[in-house]
DNA sequence: TATTGTTATACTCTATAACTATA
DNA sequence: TATAGTTATAGAGTATAACAATA
């Protein structure tokens, strides 16, 4: 199955070594952006995936932080001892306990995102139209 | 300088973002993917760094990965328990160790490769012309 | 004196297994 | 019986501070 994209979309296979290239980079940028708000990469992750008024099943949280279940009961412990996010029970189904975020964690969540949202330096070596068409091939990627 | 940044560069912030947005999305496959190499998400990148034949000094990983240098002796520690690496005295400056890959280590190394080397499905969405273009807009953002 | 790597310590992240409450 | 979340436990990742060897 691998064997036959990489054959069939060689093209796919470079850009993918270069973007995997790019999130190693990342890897370890997101430390230091999270340690300037006061926290864990992980803690970032989930303030990123939050909407404000938008609940969220503890168990999906786990699905889409890829972690175990047990994993999240802390994560969430911890967020929630700090005033960013409150757990609910859920109306519908009294085992399941859904998060939100407090009008705090909403504005740590907005810091976060403005500070996420300056592109690296090396974006200034594109031109308008490469920085278009990067967007145009992007959403289609994740559209 | 961030503002300025955003508000002339309006097509990078979205690209940076869209970029981000598979980050955290790549960021859950990691550990999985990893966890099939009975190796962390941190190991495996060390792994992806160093180049057969290439000693890396310890500080220089510590600068790499963003991370206390204290922190390092453990990670080496592990790795080099698997026999996956080395550590060698440095024949410049006898306070330096760097460390090496084995035979194993570069053997797990190419493992690590060929897996990450697999486009995520959506990739197939793109036509050739775009994954061309792709891979010549990321070439120029890491040059 | 300054720097490289280590050690001691403490906290967070993570998984596994056993448990409680609900379905 | 099965599922959602918790607890207990253990190992790995991380930073800070103090330390030894070397520059």
């Amino acid at each position: 199955m691998m064997a036959r994209v990489a054959r069939r979309q060689p093209e796919a296979c470079r850009a993918w070594e270069l973007l995997t290239r790019l999130f190693f980079a990342q890897r370890g940028q997101l430390p230091s952006l999270a340690g300037e708000l006061d926290l864990s990469p992980v803690q970032c992750h989930v303030l990123h995936l939050m909407q404000p008024d938008q609940p969220i099943p503890m168990g999906r949280l786990a699905e889409t932080l890829a972690c175990d279940a047990s994993n999240v009961t802390g994560l969430v412990d911890r967020l929630e001892s700090r005033g960013l996010i409150v757990r609910r029970a859920s109306a519908d189904d009294r085992r399941v306990k859904v998060i939100v975020l407090t009008p705090t964690g909403a504005r740590l969540r907005a810091e976060l995102h403005q500070r996420l949202a300056a592109p690296p330096d090396p974006f200034q070596r594109l031109s308008e139209a490469e920085q278009r068409t990067l967007v145009r091939i992007l959403e289609r990627l994740l559209g």
